[in-house]
DNA sequence: TCATTATATGAATATCTATTCAAATTGGTG
DNA sequence: CACCAATTTGAATAGATATTCATATAATGA
């Protein structure tokens, strides 16, 4: 750590509020869906002395992303540094990440899908029966779970969780089958995450 | 299913025409970057015809998403229902998921979050730092699960597709609690992730 | 205090693009 | 073919907003 000038420091705050104002506005409506204006208005400074600290919207975009992701980084490379065996690691990881998140809605809120980034103030009636219809693609995954509760063979447990659970594998895999330039079948993923749904990663006997 | 005059099917296979159109370009460039005048150029129509079959560029987006949503639906519903036990029922269901991902990569990649649909053409130094430490989370949780692959507390496997599992869980469960306006703690989700991912859903003994 | 530099301001500018609509084209009918 | 209705067209319009920059304000120090 530096030792910074007053001036430096002043600096430093006046840019660390832009990027907070930024972040919850961008978090409220989405990249393109937020004027600078409205930072401009939420940080109390003027439009011009955004463009003082930010050479435009999009550097001032990535740069409240990048710190963002630095933090969560760094204090996970911390925390998880404490454990030694892999369950508490694990353990940790995930409470560490679920933690972040509670405390930075806001900047998570910017991963969220691009269809709840839409004009709001527009022909809700479309917008409500594309909402239904994913909903009910969800209901369907969690009626196959709870019959299989009933059926017995699996484990007693909330059904939401587990039907939540498997959608959020099959998204991801999805994502990163699709980033990967389409490599290989994404199809044949599907063993791999039914078999890791069913038996979990711990190894047995 | 009616029996449609030639005047009314050709109308539908125009209107086809541009929604197919559309899809390409939204998936292309998300929704804020696509132009009317692009899917018009893609449709072969000219922007003034988009105009006569919908009402604005939101009903477009909205009318291809929901007709989407329909088809991935039936699809599921007629093909799970064709099995009996609840674990042929959920292979079945994953199965089916990610072919129809598979065969409309453009639509799903509609899901994708905000950062890739920003203006690819602008300071790409700092769009790449981004991603670079996308990375280097992702590989934070790699790096765990090879250890407990090294330790022999996990099966064996691959490592990334754990990780990436795991990863997508967390995701997922923050997600749900986000949009459920962020009732009681995410944090107390952490054990159900881990236990699920640890030992999954099937009942033992 | 006053002169000089640094910083902040927000109205004016420039650009971009969704939407409209008058004119052109096409299709159908007697 | 000649007429009329339906459809298509894309240039012109209107509205939105990112960015600039001349001016105002504040901070510094002699």
């Amino acid at each position: 750590m530096e030792k910074l000038s007053r001036k430096e420091r002043e600096y430093q705050a006046r840019r660390e509020e832009i990027l907070r104002a930024a972040e919850r506005i961008f978090a409220q409506n989405g990249f393109h869906n937020s004027t600078v204006a409205e930072i401009a208005k939420e940080s109390e400074f003027a439009i011009g002395t955004l463009y003082q600290f930010f050479k435009n919207k999009e550097e001032l975009y990535y740069t409240m992303m990048i710190e963002k992701f630095d933090l969560l980084y760094n204090t996970l490379l911390t925390e998880v540094g404490k454990n030694t065996k892999c369950f508490e690691k694990l353990n940790c990881l995930v409470e560490v990440v679920l933690a972040f998140i509670e405390q930075n809605v806001d900047f998570f809120k910017i991963f969220t899908w691009e269809l709840n980034v839409l004009n709001a103030n527009m022909n809700h009636n479309l917008k409500d029966q594309l909402i239904t219809k994913h909903f009910a693609y969800s209901k369907l995954i969690g009626d196959v779970i709870k019959e299989g509760l009933q059926e017995g063979v699996l484990k007693e447990g909330n059904a939401d969780d587990l039907s939540t659970a498997l959608l959020g594998m099959m998204n991801i895999f999805s994502f990163n089958w699709m980033y990967n330039q389409q490599q290989d079948s994404l199809r044949e993923k599907a063993s791999i995450i039914v078999n890791l749904f069913l038996n979990g990663a711990t190894r047995t006997g």
